[in-house]
DNA sequence: ATACCATGAACAG
DNA sequence: TGTTCCTGGTATC
């Protein structure tokens, strides 16, 4: 389930079966048929991540754009056998170097270069792309009345934090979800963004969620279980201090958080 | 067999 | 603010 360390390690990992060849590009649920014809036997010049979205440079001018959304996924197959399709495979992707089966995103179309730059516009720095300029997420969250805990799941604030990364972040910087970012300091909200740095680009070489850093905060004896993954997000009780774990409603979705870790 | 839930976001009003 | 859409895994009957 994707916040943006996934987009980014989709790009990574599917790059080396597409890129560079003639690639067949099918609906077999049917609902991107339309503009797979458009690019169908094409050559793949890159696949770009930026934030949750995926963009597909096509050789004849072409960009696609992929969403996952909530329940978004992918489904690869290396080598150039191609498997028989499981369920609802909106889109797929085969070159001689693999299979890439797309379920369930929240958007998958084919557009120009200019919807692109479009989309892109409408996006805050993304943390994990070596151009994101922080200034721009930084000045946004330093000047809002909103809470904290919805700004950090603004894609227009900042691109590729999810509920998972948003909580954590919070969390390790001691931060209450509900305050308002123009109530926190510059020193505070600019280590907000190099944790979600970090956090994120762990996520992308472990291609899963693991916020806990042992070495930052040693976790109590006896406090943690083997599978523990975070702090607070999805916890009944708090890593660090066993206290029961609340959860509030802010961008539309529970952020969880520690009352004792977390003041207000 | 059915209900419900999830790391998301666009759109209506 | 509420509604809608996308899929599949798990829980519940």
């Amino acid at each position: 389930m994707p916040e943006g360390h996934t987009i980014h390690r989709i790009a990574k990992d599917h790059s080396p079966l597409l890129v560079g060849r003639p690639v067949a590009v099918s609906s077999p649920q049917g609902r991107f048929a339309a503009d797979a014809a458009l690019v169908d036997g094409v050559v793949l010049d890159r696949i770009e991540p930026y934030g949750k979205h995926l963009f597909y440079w096509w050789a004849n001018g072409l960009v696609g754009h992929v969403h996952l959304g909530l329940f978004g996924k992918f489904r690869v197959a290396a080598g150039p056998q191609v498997p028989a399709v499981q369920g609802m495979v909106r889109m797929r992707m085969s070159s001689d170097g693999g299979t890439v089966d797309l379920a369930g995103p929240t958007d998958c179309s084919i557009g120009s270069a200019d919807d692109r730059d479009a989309i892109i516009g409408r996006l805050g720095p993304d943390p994990l792309r070596r151009d994101a300029k922080p200034a721009d997420a930084l000045a946004r969250l330093r000047k809002s009345a909103q809470p904290i805990g919805a700004l950090l799941l603004d894609q227009k604030v900042l691109a590729g934090v999810g509920n998972v990364y948003r909580a954590e972040a919070l969390f390790v910087n001691g931060i209450n979800p509900a305050r308002p970012g123009k109530a926190c300091t510059d020193e505070e909200l600019s280590a907000v963004w190099d944790t979600v740095v970090t956090m994120l680009r762990k996520g992308v070489k472990d291609n899963r969620i693991i916020t806990i850093d042992r070495k930052r905060f040693p976790v109590p004896k006896g406090q943690a279980r083997r599978g523990d993954t975070t702090y607070v997000y999805h916890r009944d009780v708090c890593l660090l201090c066993d206290t029961p774990v609340r959860t509030v409603e802010l961008g539309g979705r529970a952020c969880y958080y520690c009352p004792t870790c977390q003041p207000r």
